[in-house]
DNA sequence: GGTGGACTTGACCAGTTGGTCAAGTCCCGT
DNA sequence: ACGGGACTTGACCAACTGGTCAAGTCCACC
């Protein structure tokens, strides 16, 4: 009579939901802080102080339920960055925008972030990290396209453009936030700043109202091409 | 009388220096498609044809080997990066130069990049990691340094900026040589425009020998700021 | 107050884990 | 040809793995 063999589509009350999350948000530390490997169905609920049989009730497998915190985490990052940037106009606001919402995001959710580190390295879950990612991206670039087009920023590859500002957002992200106590909206002014200028372009520091055409760099690099 | 009681300081023959170094790079190409944790002794002995003690005769353990892969990965990236900037006197070449050689070592080594990854991500292994990033970034912020002081670029906190084209290399090298296929030298020029220029600053593709200058992007987005 | 489904328990399972070790084999120097 | 140390074997170990399941308990609804 129709009965569901695995956990999926289980009708749960207010309890049962409440017990899944609570599943979900612990394994989410525990995940982070031990490694995904190493963190066992039975320190889970070992942790809970319930039963074995309570995690195979709500979950199908420990892989089904890693890759569930992912989904879940990704989504929460895409629908903060799209609430972050959503009344702004100017493509270039936007991005830089996205850009603070991802430092902001990280910086509120260091668990997730390691998880997504753990994920993209093991072939089990790049796959699912990749379609996460790969909106992120195309997100970004899509913005960066229209920056282009009307001439706001220099024609370069959008996406390629939108993978750097993903991995200095990363990278900055983990050494300022994750790994030290830097404040987590200097550290996006810091990433919207390089992410904008590189390191030989203009500076915003230097940037005022009415001098800023006349800071030029000596543009020997130039001949370093 | 004085006989280590690990396989530290075992005084091997030729064929077991062999051996040695066969178990490292078969351990190696197993952790990286596979995993560190999913990746059993009982797998690399297996792999290799021979019993468990042999393992054992030659490393303390399944983690001290895999300390081992990677603090010799990240000796032979840091010399190879030593080595292609080594008859560059000029601080931005150097740069330049540095950034190139990291993607061609990550794009010649992707089992090694993948192994990078996950050691950072879990905790036993991140220690680790961080000594030999913290040099690969204190190099590279050192030469930023100098080229600030030069007047060269414009100032900026140079270990930000070395943060920064840490985090686009990686990136980019994942996206279009580990998870692509794209040429390692064009990827590399890629990192490098973008890691010099951000989105918003000159691209080099429009930078030619004497209208460089002329070449003025629409400054609108010093407005946001 | 009884019925049925949501929920919980923990013993149990077969397989695997990292690691040990007594018993060898191999081979070089003497 | 023999002593000894480098090297190899694979059975063995205790601990643990992800996952199952019969036997409950709990409680909302009739």
């Amino acid at each position: 009579m129709a009965r569901q063999s695995k956990s999926k589509g289980r009708t749960l009350t207010s309890k049962g939901r409440q017990r899944r999350s609570q599943i979900l948000s612990y394994a989410t530390v525990r995940f982070a802080s031990d490694g995904y490997h190493p963190t066992s169905v039975a320190d889970i609920v070992g942790g809970l102080g319930v039963g074995k049989g309570v995690f195979y009730w709500y979950f199908e497998s420990k892989e089904q339920l890693f890759l569930e915190i992912l989904r879940d985490a990704q989504k929460d990052l895409r629908r903060y960055q799209r609430d972050s940037i959503a009344d702004l106009t100017d493509p270039i606001e936007r991005i830089e925008a996205g850009i603070r919402a991802g430092v902001i995001w990280m910086a509120d959710n260091p668990e997730l972030r390691r998880l997504f580190e753990f994920a993209r390295s093991e072939d089990t879950f790049a796959r699912s990290m990749k379609v996460g990612e790969a909106t992120l991206i195309s997100d970004a670039a899509e913005h960066l396209r229209i920056a282009i087009d009307a001439g706001r920023i220099p024609c370069r590859d959008p996406e390629a453009l939108a993978h750097g500002i993903f991995g200095v957002t990363n990278q900055l992200t983990m050494a300022y936030i994750d790994h030290g106590d830097g404040d987590p909206a200097e550290v996006a002014d810091l990433v919207v700043s390089i992410c904008r200028n590189g390191f030989a372009g203009l500076s915003d520091q230097l940037t005022g109202d009415s001098n800023s055409a006349d800071v030029i760099v000596n543009p020997a690099w130039s001949r370093t091409v």
